[in-house]
DNA sequence: CCCAAACTTGAGGATGACCTCAACTTATCA
DNA sequence: TGATAAGTTGAGGTCATCCTCAAGTTTGGG
């Protein structure tokens, strides 16, 4: 356990965390650190001080948020149709990117020092087996469907919504649904190209 | 028409345009313009002498590769059977985006300045809505396709070809061949998101 | 061959982001 | 109420990129 703060720089810290959180929903994850400081009514060397560096700053930001945001699969699991719990697992998904510039960035991206960060998404998502299994065992997802598919979705999705969040932001609904149609056994066609292998899948998050 | 360039002018010009050519290839429509000089063997002054700003270099490099590229319109429309010719088309275009960095950037993206680039992508993609009617008219592409959803096709695959070229560079193909199956006329469930404007399209390119 | 116009050059100012650290301020505890 | 450890500050060094311009070089017509 590491000693606790002193009173000020508790507060300073938390009002840095706050400020953080509401930049980086705004400007997304690269959003300067200098204004993250100014926002928190401090010097930007307090904030070096709190968070060595900008993972420090996801680490403290965003597990909470993202526990609280991928809840939905239980929720999904909890559907008496298991399609329609994929659907609403997927949709949920696509929504909190379309919702929020960082997390659009942290589901798509993965931040090598951010380890927190890293096992709230992996604790997040590892419902998304079950359900994507659930779905094929009742016949309804087409069988050839994977998690990293899943991953690609979102990559795809990412792309999507920062180009219309501005303009037009459930745009990516269209998409989506016109995917999802593809996603059922009833319309699959045999695909050559394989999925990606976990290695791939772990090194395209690094990009 | 303007006075013609003196001889190493236009020897240089040329250079400009080759190393441009290249290094937009490798690192992407943003790659520093001093790289390009260092590049082309001349200084950073000479290319900003022939090319005052980025998008009048667009504007020297571009249009003639994309009119190249963007040539399999016509064999779309040559093919026997309407779904094949516009998988061919689709397929294409996404295969001239996992290629080149640069033709990915610049067919999701516009730049205001650079009027020809934006004029040769128009003349090339003007083919696809023959395209789309047809497959369409044959009963084989769902109806409620449009040419904005093309579009919206593009920005997805975009994403998904930064994130794995460099290490699963036909992954893409995969999330195309699941969108495909999806676009069927026989896979089509009614869609609740409208199309894209024109004028919301317009604007998501801006971005 | 010469000179004026055309062209090239690269140092350097501007910007915006990163990160550090020596000097200052404040909380806490005895 | 000090004394001291803990914390804050912001000017300023670093870096990468953009863009300009005064001084020097080259071309080509007369």
């Amino acid at each position: 356990m590491s000693k606790p703060l002193r009173r000020d720089a508790q507060h300073n810290r938390d009002k840095l965390i706050a400020a953080a959180a509401a930049v980086f929903t705004e400007r997304g994850i690269d959003a300067p650190l200098e204004e993250i400081a100014r926002q928190a009514g401090v010097s930007i060397g307090t904030l070096y001080n709190r968070f060595p560096s900008r993972a420090a700053l996801f680490d403290a930001v965003f597990p909470d948020r993202l526990a609280n945001s991928l809840m939905f699969g239980d929720q999904a699991l909890a559907c008496e149709d298991p399609w329609d719990g994929f659907v609403l697992f997927v949709t949920r998904l696509c929504e909190l990117q379309a919702g929020d510039r960082s997390l659009n960035d942290l589901i798509t991206r993965r931040f090598p020092d951010a380890t927190a960060v890293a096992e709230a998404c992996g604790n997040g998502l590892d419902k998304a087996t079950q359900v994507i299994d659930r779905a094929q065992r009742a016949g309804a997802l087409r069988p050839d469907f994977t998690f990293a598919d899943l991953v690609t979705l979102t990559w795809a999705n990412a792309r999507i919504v920062a180009a219309t969040q501005d303009t037009a932001p459930t745009a990516w609904r269209r998409h989506l649904a016109f995917l999802l149609d593809g996603l059922r056994a009833t319309a699959a066609h045999p695909v050559d190209e394989p999925p990606l292998t976990p290695e791939q899948l772990d090194a395209a998050m690094r990009a």
